[in-house]
DNA sequence: TATTCATTTATGTTTGTACATAATAATTAT
DNA sequence: ATAATTATTATGTACAAACATAAATGAATA
């Protein structure tokens, strides 16, 4: 890639800018702390307008891999605040957005009689039997999650289905349903004797412990789920922003 | 909020727009579709430049808020879950609305050196001492959240101030700092020494550990927040809806 | 020595202007 | 009727210019 500005390309001026500093920052003396030339003279260099440039900059601060100070200059920002607002992922697809392979070490379907909570939640009644899917997941090496789901009866669900693919991805192509709505609840817990047992952890020693209620596009519930993580093995990130 | 901008308001046009156009697109008219006035118009509308105007759109196109069509126009985009849904109260406020009288244990400032990491995030030197404020709350009970908060220097907080009321109203009544973002990071943790004798448990044992990073109205870092909870005396709630 | 003040410098904000381009709508030619 | 052509219209790109502002630096002051 060479470092400079073809003016008669039919790339726009900006993101050739964008793209010659996407390199230029990968160059150790820049990651070293080092700083940018400032605009008006990189934008000179460039033979670009300063706004122009700018605008390449700008995406860059955008996306936190650069950093601006006001008269001290433009560098590349280390460390970065990583705040994927996961929400929304599967697991498997945030586990795979990060570049980790996804391990099931365990999959087991059954079919139990609902207590009352979760008759409760699900509006039927404790004499009917409903599925219950559990799954220990993680990496290559350990597994550091353990899922207990269940799901209501209107789904259809025959327990057969392939539940190493997506959960929603399975649930939306094959059986028509949406995940709409869902509800969190997050807290801290220590691990019983059978979490433990599961995540290899000592009991006692914490988990982050998550409920989570699904509802569907008629906001009706469809899904029920705990998920025990193994603490340090798992960040929960929430972004919020004000509105009024 | 009232849709207008305000030429003599401090508050660059730029981001008034921005905000602007956050509250505008909450419209259900949009949400439903309806494109946005197209820039030059709207540039008119709100007395600015088209370039100024451009300056606020892009951000919300960046964040995906929005979808720019050529020749057809700008409207809301709608596909992904909007996990945006925190509860923008205080700890106080959040205790008294669950009818909890909060009680300080300890409440105690201090002005240290700020590590890389806090340093990174405010984006300043490692030389120049910050507030750190520590708290220590509860009931009448029993404490049971220890937070640790970091205030950028900008602020200019003495020390002095009055840590009894809530902290956003302080900051925004007398130090004119409004929390706009926050991006937090929930995880599990064992609590140490330290933790573990300021809310009263045997050292490792599970406490809920809460990061938070609180930005301003123009997005730059205010507060680096820590907060550890008691495990089971805190529930953290999340509320995501897919917007399609 | 410590504090205050002015200077410097790079980013931050804002405007006005001009032309390019993609996609649709309207028109014309086959 | 269908295809090709041509407006039309909103965003896209790009420049120049000017002034504002935060923060570091160094000079002047208490």
């Amino acid at each position: 890639m060479k470092l400079s500005i073809d003016h008669k390309s039919a790339v726009p001026l900006h993101i050739q800018a964008e793209n010659l500093l996407r390199e230029l920052i990968k160059d150790p003396e820049y990651q070293a702390g080092k700083l940018l030339p400032n605009e008006v003279d990189l934008a000179k260099i460039l033979a670009i307008s300063r706004t122009t440039l700018r605008q390449a900059i700008n995406k860059l601060v955008y996306e936190e891999l650069l950093i601006r100070r006001k008269r001290l200059g433009t560098k590349v920002a280390h460390k970065k605040m990583s705040s994927k607002s996961m929400n929304w992922l599967s697991f498997t697809q945030e586990m795979q957005a990060r570049g980790i392979p996804v391990k099931n070490y365990e999959l087991h379907v059954s079919w139990v009689y609902p207590d009352d909570y979760i008759a409760n939640f699900f509006d039927i009644k404790t004499e009917k039997k409903i599925m219950k899917l559990e799954r220990l997941r993680g990496n290559t090496d350990e597994a550091f999650v353990y899922f207990v789901s269940y799901f209501h009866p209107r789904i259809g669900l025959t327990g057969d289905e392939d539940f190493k693919r997506p959960l929603y991805e399975l649930l939306e192509t094959d059986h028509s349903v949406v995940a709409n709505l869902s509800k969190e609840e997050i807290s801290a817990k220590a691990a019983d004797k059978l979490i433990a047992g599961k995540l290899e952890i000592t009991p006692g020693s914490p988990v982050l412990f998550r409920k989570r209620f699904v509802f569907d596009q008629g906001d009706r519930p469809m899904e029920y789920n705990l998920g025990y993580y193994k603490a340090e093995s798992f960040v929960y990130t929430v972004e919020a922003r004000r509105n009024s």
